[in-house]
DNA sequence: AACCTGAATGTAAACGATTCCACATCAGCG
DNA sequence: CGCTGATGTGGAATCGTTTACATTCAGGTT
């Protein structure tokens, strides 16, 4: 691998020329320009990241932390972040979290290790205390859908509560009064969040909400079709199912194909997230719109200034639900 | 940030004996590894990853090029490989090459710059020729989904043609003949390589393959109904579709059920990729299975082996096609 | 008492770039 | 002809590590 050195031999000038020539100076005269870019071409000169981020102390470099990355939804985070990466002619150091507690301690300090000024953080398994500790560390970090209120200002956020609610209320307009919820199964603060907001709909409404018509699952579609076997064969008076994300609504909709009934006509079904996959059910599902992409790309541009340390106007930073209508939801006929 | 220097001059020890102590190093005392762990943790001191990098010339990074990371496709490919990373205490810089050949070259040097040993590239928009150099320059550099003969120890690839020939070959055997295919417009080797295999298996059998049974269309939702749509309105004796990917697949179901054609009693699909989609859209998709979180394990797997230099054996290189059936083809009567 | 061994430590030279500072060159000008 | 200022160049320090080599010192052998 040649190095600065020899191509300043090769040129014939010194390595300081070299590195004017490489970082396109002002001050680098046309014939060493000329004689530098000869000298590279013929040695296939590589200027070493490392050592440049050594003594620049910029690697041009954005880290990201998602839970993981074979899942569509922390797709969508990673390409809007991508995108304005290369706006900015930066590239992207991935970490996967999954979920756990030392996977994403680990990460998060390789990527701040590594000199990334920019880190998007999608932690749901760390406390507030260890983020807020990171946060302090590095100047650029920013949470991606958490809150934590003493460093509010590093946190894109989404209100969970609201979107189960809407969906909730959604069901109730449209008539239902026995719906139920299945919630993921994580212990995390969305699953609380969204479980609350469906509670406080009935409440807020007067309708039952017995616990037998809350179950938990795997976030997965087999966790959501063995959820809703389960909740069948409880024989309850349901009309409709909530669900915490769209993957287990798939679940649902496998397990209620398989019982021959019949979605929106004897069952009435929301999602939650708006992914890919809401589109492609049958029939496409009702859902919560969870403006992801939208998120991603505010947390990369705040992250971006804060690392440059601008003043930063406290932005929007509390994202909100939208309910997207398709076809999985039915009328009841008020009884 | 605290440096070497300051948690050396915090434990009374030389940078030596706290670079040893920060390693593992055998050769530390006990009295110094005391000292120097408690001065580490009073400055919350994290090693340079980029000094370290420079002098070891080991980055523990492994660069990861992709055509778009927020595509499920590749996102298993990044999981693939973030697996057998973590197991090497590895981590993950990922590229976006859009399918674009400078997005794709400047991604790929970003990689090599920033001294990634081991690289797996999935690449499409890049000639043969400037692959082949880029191989050179990386020894730890395979490549994924593509074949080219000059390094065809650095691939790792899939048989298209054999693939489409399957799926073409399942509905002649259904008694389908008059079968058309839906390619990809991109221009890509995959997209020539499933088409040759289709007409292949239609010549082999004798059937026709008239021009307007083949289309193209974007590789997308949208692309693949347009292409539906346009197909119905040419009002050809067609029994069976095949797409070049499930994602067209799901787009042509789209426009079926618009126009009230039930799948697979009036018309059979088949798709490929076996995806996540496919077993989401109904009916359930009956589709190519495209091994490539094996196929990336493989890559990286090899990657690494030619990164450490080690002589590595020819191995499986080229991966096949199976068939997954589900339900959306039926046996067409014999007429 | 002199000598050797081996463990623990420190010194200093890399690694490959950037960049400040000093210096050489030269055109234009009085 | 010498001075000035602009322009391009090179020398050398620096970034934060690792590591080969030298040094020290304790304890065991003769």
């Amino acid at each position: 691998m040649a190095t600065i050195k020899d191509v300043a031999r090769e040129a014939g000038v010194s390595i300081a020329t070299v590195s004017r020539v490489v970082n396109k100076s002002p001050k680098a005269g046309k014939a060493s320009i000329k004689s530098v870019q000869a000298a590279m071409k013929k040695l296939s000169y590589r200027p070493n990241a490392n050592a440049r981020a050594l003594v620049s102390k910029n690697t041009n470099t954005i880290g990201v932390l998602v839970g993981d990355v074979s899942d569509p939804f922390f797709g969508s985070i990673i390409k809007a972040v991508d995108q304005v990466a290369r706006e900015n002619n930066k590239h992207l150091l991935i970490g996967n979290g999954y979920h756990d507690a030392n996977a994403e301690r680990d990460a998060i300090e390789l990527l701040i290790n590594s000199g990334s000024e920019s880190l998007v953080i999608h932690s749901k398994a760390l406390s507030d205390q260890e983020l807020i500790d990171f946060t302090k560390e590095a100047p650029g970090l920013v949470l991606i859908n958490r809150y934590i209120p003493e460093i509010a200002e590093r946190c894109i956020a989404f209100d969970n509560f609201k979107g189960a609610y809407m969906a909730t209320e959604f069901l109730i307009n449209n008539g239902h009064k026995h719906i139920a919820y299945i919630n993921s199964n994580h212990k995390i603060d969305d699953a609380e969040q969204r479980k609350a907001g469906y509670l406080s709909a009935l409440q807020d409404y007067n309708l039952p909400s017995p616990d037998s018509y809350t179950l938990e699952a795997e976030p997965s579609d087999e966790g959501g079709k063995q959820a809703m076997i389960a909740l069948l064969s409880k024989n309850n008076p349901i009309t409709a199912v909530q669900t915490y994300n769209d993957i287990i609504a798939a679940g649902v909709l496998a397990a209620l194909e398989e019982h021959n009934i019949a979605v929106p006509a004897k069952m009435s079904l929301v999602g939650f997230d708006n992914g890919l996959i809401s589109r492609y059910v049958h029939p496409k599902l009702t859902t919560i719109n969870y403006p992801i992409e939208i998120m991603a790309k505010q947390a990369i541009l705040l992250s971006i200034k804060l690392a440059k340390k601008e003043v930063c106007e406290p932005e929007n930073i509390m994202f909100s639900p939208t309910l997207v209508q398709r076809l999985s939801v039915s009328k009841h006929n008020l009884d």
